[in-house]
DNA sequence: TTGATTGTCAACCCCTTGGTTGAATGTGCT
DNA sequence: AGCACATTCAACCAAGGGGTTGACAATCAA
């Protein structure tokens, strides 16, 4: 994962992984705890918890104390950083983008060549 | 990773690399060769013909054949995929969404209560 | 044909990761 | 105090990741 002042690469990979998405997704939908959000998977608790340490330290979630309960909440921040990131992208994967970046393209071309 | 299956845990994987985000950068300004792509990194070309392999298995490059040369391209579909996915969070991290979102949660929160 | 260039394959190393089980900690209830 | 519940810590394991070096394949150029 390279070094750890990568911010990015964590939270990148903190997303490649279908259960810690799935975390995300359920957390969507409010504050959780740890056994509520460890209950849909087949695998330990710790096993979650493993998984929700990476989360935050991803800076993806963020967690309180209530008692014994640690509840989970989302924390959206990394993912502006992602949607940063995929912008200097938008314009190969987005068709409205890529024909206007087609036609701002053919412009400065064209003003080139005169 | 788990499951081959699971394409988008494979795309988060792959962009959760400096090195191998910084060889997409190169590829937006067009195709390129292995020793181009290597240039720039302080590493051995086999480790930059290894992050090229993981960026093809996740489909964000495709490769060609040029005589003894193997140009690469960028292929935006994966990056697609996960803007899909970053969009239902989208509310949670944009600013004007946030607003819209709460605006239509309490206009159906009164609806409801009507 | 011989040599130089481009790139991959193979074997190896070390470290991280996702999972396990078992023990420990912290907190509320009675 | 003693028990039950929620969560984490610790030790371990198998698998995979990123790096290395050395050998190999494929292609052009002399």
């Amino acid at each position: 994962m390279m070094a750890t002042n990568d911010r990015l690469s964590e939270v990148f990979a903190a997303l490649a992984d279908p259960t810690r998405r799935a975390i995300l997704a359920r957390l969507t939908e409010g504050e959780a705890t740890v056994n509520d959000l460890a209950a849909p998977f087949p695998v330990s608790l710790q096993a979650i918890s493993k998984h929700l340490k990476v989360l935050e330290r991803a800076g993806l979630i963020a967690r309180g104390r209530d008692a014994q309960w640690r509840p989970c909440r989302l924390d959206p921040a990394p993912l502006r950083d992602v949607a940063d990131w995929m912008e200097q992208y938008r314009r190969f994967w987005d068709e409205r983008y890529a024909s206007l970046d087609t036609y701002l393209k053919d412009l400065q071309t064209r003003e080139t060549e005169q």
